[in-house]
RNA sequence: GCAGAAGUGGUGGAAUUGGUAGACACGUUGGACUUAAAAUCCAAUGGGCAGUAAUGCCCGUGCGGGUUCAAGUCCCGCCUUCUGUACCA
């Protein structure tokens, strides 16, 4: 009987769907594993050979999991909200919903023929009201959330209020919107509700916020800067502006440091792990203010703390040098009506400690306004008590008595409620943030970008003209001809000079576009003989570029290297090395209130809104202007109706065209937009989320897909715990896995899954490539020539559908005449032997390269086992690779010989003897090695494995049963169909799939002896088979007296003989 | 520019800690079977030189150095390709 993989492929994929095999029980006895891919997104073009790559080696190791004993979880499930079902709806008039459900048939049709081990039972689609009801439901949790940074974690907006309530926001120190007014608890008391809730949406996880945004016009929507690649969009390739709307964001920033400390804690690519790192681009370095010198500028006499001020004072109680924390220690201990708190805003001043209750400041003493604050702090009725570094480091004690003395012996101070004092700025101020603050002294010059705010107001009637000019040229070149043109240096002088705040010299301020306006402030304080930019700009404008670096050579670029480097002519800096100066810069420019040391992010807030009618809607609805949540029991707001998915005439987003998208507050339904009159009846969002909503958390959903009441139960959240092994493209680097890391970590905060990492180890895939075959076309004729035949003349290359060529690669000429009108009546000129030869090329597998292999041939032809194997055949999972069909044959027809082991003629004939020495050696090699691969990810090696053991097996002539059942259950992860028919065979019931794995045993690899390859100085020349216990001295002897050793040596004495015992014998001489 | 990965026969790739380079396949060539084809089976297959032959020798893992008895593997310096990212201060 032949081996007939079609019957036995359609016989055991229905009997696992019947007996649902793999369906994964969240209570066993068993440990778990969870093995899980990228859930696709269903798209109308199916399946290609690229897409199962990594399904099938998640399913292998899913088998293997299950072989050992693990109770496991491999789930599928589709991501299927998303652009093109909706642009096809907009062409077509078709209802996305359907298309997606016919693309998923497709889908589902092709995964079941491959074979894969899925818990079918579990499926999530993202477009499922049931699935997004939950999407929704942890957008409302986003929403009630704040992100302490005290606590560091996110925390429920409650408690942000009752601090409110009791205090003011005074000392919140919170990630949230960077301009919020400081009020106290009376103020926040008297505030209007409106005015609360625009208050507290600014502290809130997801806001909303008028933000510039990526608008593409052709898309007619906005996208995220990873759909945005090199100025155009990823999908279209379609221009993108910039616009201010108003759209709810996601704080991702609140978690940079945390999403940065993680990567440490999971097994994930080392390049994947970079592209995030990369991505949210933390740089340590500090912040620093310039004043502006300019005595034409206008006073400011503005007494309160804007909040972006008061971020910068929170930055510097983080930060206690030796001594304040040394006091601190001792302070903090004080409890009651003596309590004191450090780093505590009075008025405009950052005090070093205070007790309130007391009014008692006691405060470290050198500071530069010393004066003003103690004026200030006398009339704000506090006692004023100073203390040096030098007195706590030497007696703390000492300190303590003396602060102990001035709470006994405080004195009532009436505050004085004559006029206050201002706290003049008598001008205005450029921070900057610097990596390099050890280079503050190289200053030269400033650069501003050319939209900072500053830059009107300082510059000079002189050079208005200028600066407006090349304002005016800077914002005319898009943001493409910006980045495309990097070598240009261009920029204008403003004629305003700022203050080096260490050594008070002037240093010139100017505008330029390399300084971009949405990183850091938006300006940089230059320092040109460290940096290259810098140097440039410097040289270009005939700006001096002072050396502060010790013995090196600035005339030709500048000194970017820190390591190894010593500054000089830099006042207290001088003769210092990098990383000393670099410490003792911060510990200055925080000690004279100049500057702080700060960790910048590149990482931006993530846009949420999206102007699409195909995704989640918002469960949101909108009273006196402000958003409000829908409870948790009314989800989820279904996707309404619409009658064209377009964006409506007056330019709002799809939804806008829904008559029925109105909340009823009082009924708690969606009701018709008619009844917007009634006064209990409000405006739904018109926005959608964006595709990577649904994706964020998916693989919590499938551990109680079916769940009504919660996104999953606590207990199978605390079963399954995490993703063990997550196989996908490495393509979602910056997008999903960035996203779905941030949402678990919010979960988590907020006690609603019990890990903060969601996947413990992740793989990605490399690319399966298609080999594009080429068509040569005379240029200007309708003749075709064979790719032996072109050298002298002048071709095209024409890409021609990889069907119409065999392995050979000769073309089917008729096929390819009747593929396109154009090509019916074209001349083709063969070899000479007749044949009509096409050129191959490695291409990304695509629709337009006319490269695409279908899975679907591929079953019908070879089986999908064959797919199976040769997929995983085709070289390293991670490792891109190209396709070419031809090689199929080999693993096909290695299936054939595993076949042919198990027959006699055609009759099933197996043997019940004892295997002998040789048979069991070739098992036993074969399970070590390739229990080795699969727990390393090298399935193609193992596949080598399994054609060599079957190669041996069939000269060994062997058809016993203890070898070959023990090899089937080797094979079934790879290929299970036929290991499934052939365990059956063998007269088993149950499915090879749950059996045991087979167990090594290294008694049966023990050799005696070893073929010892023998070398002159290093070159291999001939092999010498001996005893593998025998001694040196021994193998030696025997080697020498070889007749070829000494034709080799031909008469010379060898200096040197090494003999590695078991390994090799080199002789050196 | 920066970061990461990789360069091995005609092709995909193998070589676990430095120890017989090219496993296993594809392709190609020759042969068997067949009226023929497909399928199957057998043999050869890195390049070169010498020899009727068995066989022997030389070269060979991107390039140039080095360490070592021994280097595809370790070190130093380059080149090329791919991927990601970019006036990030």
């Amino acid at each position: 009987m032949h081996y007939n993989f079609k019957e036995i492929e359609e016989k055991w994929q229905n009997h696992w769907a019947k007996n649902q095999t793999f369906k994964a029980s969240n209570d066993s006895e068993k440990p778990k594993y969870y093995v899980l891919d990228m859930f696709p997104y269903p798209s109308g073009a199916g399946l290609h050979v690229g897409h199962p790559l990594g399904y099938i080696a998640s399913d292998i190791y899913a088998r293997y999991k299950r072989h050992k004993g693990y109770n496991v979880l491999h789930p599928q499930g589709y991501d299927s909200f998303g652009l093109p079902a909706e642009q096809y709806a907009i062409q077509t008039g078709q209802h996305p919903a359907k298309t997606t459900e016919e693309n998923i048939k497709t889908y589902r049709r092709q995964l079941d023929q491959i074979g894969f081990s899925f818990d079918w039972s579990r499926e999530v689609r993202t477009s499922n009201p049931e699935y997004y009801k939950w999407t929704q439901w942890i957008f409302t949790q986003l929403f009630d959330s704040w992100y302490n940074k005290d606590s560091d974690k996110a925390e429920d907006i409650s408690s942000l209020i009752s601090i409110f309530k009791k205090e003011g926001n005074l000392n919140i120190n919170a990630a949230a919107d960077d301009e919020i007014e400081v009020f106290t608890a009376d103020e926040w008391k008297a505030f209007e509700k409106v005015k609360q809730e625009q208050i507290l949406l600014k502290y809130r996880l997801t806001f909303l916020s008028d933000t510039e945004v990526n608008w593409c016009p052709a898309l007619g929507t906005v996208l995220a800067n990873d759909e945005i690649i090199n100025g155009v969009s990823e999908r279209g390739g379609h221009p993108v502006v910039r616009k201010k709307m108003t759209q709810w964001s996601m704080r991702i920033s609140a978690y940079a440091q945390r999403l940065l400390d993680g990567l440490d804690a999971i097994d994930w690519p080392q390049p994947l792990k970079d592209s995030q790192t990369n991505w949210i681009g933390r740089s340590q370095g500090a912040m620093v203010t310039f004043k502006v010198d300019s005595s034409t500028l206008t006073e400011n006499t503005e007494t309160k703390l804007s909040y972006k001020a008061l971020e910068e004072i929170k930055e510097v109680r983080s930060n206690l040098s030796k001594s304040e924390s040394v006091l601190w220690n001792k302070l903090k201990g004080k409890k009651g009506a003596i309590k004191f708190r450090k780093k505590y805003t009075i008025g405009s001043f950052l005090v070093d400690y205070v007790c309130l209750s007391k009014n008692i400041i006691v405060e470290f003493s050198g500071k530069k306004d010393e004066k003003i604050r103690t004026a200030y702090f006398n009339e704000e009725g506090f006692n004023v008590l100073y203390v040096t570094n030098e007195e706590v480091e030497k007696n703390v004690e000492e300190v303590i008595s003396k602060i102990n003395d001035a709470i006994q012996f405080s004195t009532e101070i009436p505050k004085t409620t004559k006029e206050k004092i201002s706290t003049k700025k008598t001008a205005y101020e450029i921070s900057v943030f610097t990596t390099r603050p050890d280079t503050i002294f190289g200053v030269s010059f400033m650069t501003l970008a050319p939209e900072h705010e500053l830059v009107s107001k300082i510059t000079t009637d002189a050079q208005k003209t200028e600066v407006e000019n090349y304002i005016r040229a800077t914002a005319k070149r898009s943001e493409r001809d910006r980045m495309a043109d990097v070598k240009t240096i261009s920029g204008a002088f403003t004629g305003a000079y700022a203050i080096h705040p260490f050594s008070g010299e002037k240093v010139q301020i100017w505008i330029g576009d390399y300084v971009l306006a949405g990183y850091g402030t938006g300006a940089v304080m230059a320092v040109p003989c460290g940096d290259q930019r810098d140097y440039d700009f410097a040289k270009h404008f005939k700006i001096p570029i002072p050396n502060i670096f010790k013995d090196v050579n600035i005339a030709e670029e500048a000194h970017t290297n820190k390591e190894g480097t010593t500054i000089s002519n830099s006042d207290f800096l001088s003769d210092l090395s990098y990383k000393k100066a670099l410490k003792l810069s911060i510990f200055e420019l925080e000690k004279q209130k100049i500057g702080y040391g700060k960790v910048n992010y590149r990482l931006r807030d993530a846009v949420f809104s999206r102007q699409r009618y195909w995704g989640e809607p918002f469960p949101v609805y909108y009273k006196d202007g402000m958003p409000q949540m829908i409870a948790a029991k009314y989800l989820p707001i279904v996707l309404p109706e619409v009658e064209k998915y377009l964006p409506t005439e007056d330019g709002k987003p799809p939804l806008g065209n829904a008559i029925e998208w109105a909340w009823d507050s009082r009924a708690k339904k969606v009701v018709s937009n008619e009844k917007l009159k009634n006064k209990t009846v409000y405006p739904l969002e018109l926005n959608t989320m964006p595709g990577w909503a649904g994706s964020s958390y998916y693989f919590n959903r499938y551990m109680d897909p079916h769940n009504k009441d919660e996104f999953a139960s606590k207990a199978s959240l605390e079963y399954w715990k995490e993703v063990d092994l997550y196989i996908g493209g490495s393509e979602h680097a910056t997008g999903h896995l960035l996203y779905a890391r941030f949402w678990q970590k919010f979960l988590f905060d907020k006690g609603f899954v019990p890990v903060d990492e969601f996947a413990k180890k992740l793989i990605n895939q490399g690319m399966i490539l298609g080999t594009s075959a080429f068509v040569f076309r005379e240029e200007g004729t309708h003749k075709f020539y064979s790719k032996g035949l072109i050298q002298d003349k002048k071709v095209q290359p024409i890409h021609t559908d990889v069907s119409f060529v065999n392995a050979s690669d000769e073309l089917d000429i008729e096929a390819f005449k009747n593929w396109r009108e154009e090509f019916k009546h074209a001349e083709f000129i063969a070899e000479e032997d007749g044949t009509f030869k096409v050129s191959r090329e490695v291409e990304k597998m695509s629709k337009s390269k006319y490269n695409v292999v279908n899975p679907d041939n591929i079953c019908a032809e070879y089986g999908a086992d064959s797919l199976r194997l040769f997929e995983m055949f085709l070289g390293p999972l991670e490792q891109a690779k190209p396709w070419k069909t031809s090689g199929i044959s080999g693993v096909h027809s290695f299936l054939k010989k595993l076949w042919k082991l198990f027959y006699n003629e055609d009759v099933f004939l197996i043997s019940e003897e004892k295997p002998t020495v040789e048979e069991l050696k070739t098992l036993h090699k074969t399970i070590k090695k390739v229990e080795e691969d699969i727990e390393n990810f090298s399935f193609n090696t193992s596949v080598s494995t399994f054609m060599i053991a079957v190669n041996e097996l069939t000269a060994q002539k062997c058809n016993k049963r203890d070898i070959l059942e023990p090899l089937l259950l080797l094979i079934s992860p790879y290929a299970p169909h036929i290991a499934e028919e052939l365990w059956s065979k063998l007269g088993h019931e149950v499915s090879i799939s749950t059996e045991d794995f087979p167990i090594f045993e290294a008694k049966h690899l023990v050799e005696s002896s070893k073929n010892y390859p023998v070398s002159f100085n290093g070159k291999m020349r001939f092999t010498l088979e001996l005893p593998l216990d025998m001694s040196k001295e021994d193998i030696e002897k025997t080697v020498m007296a070889q007749e070829k050793t000494q034709a080799q040596l031909a008469g010379r004495t060898p200096k040197k003989i090494i003999i590695v015992p078991g390994k090799i014998i080199n002789i050196v001489g």
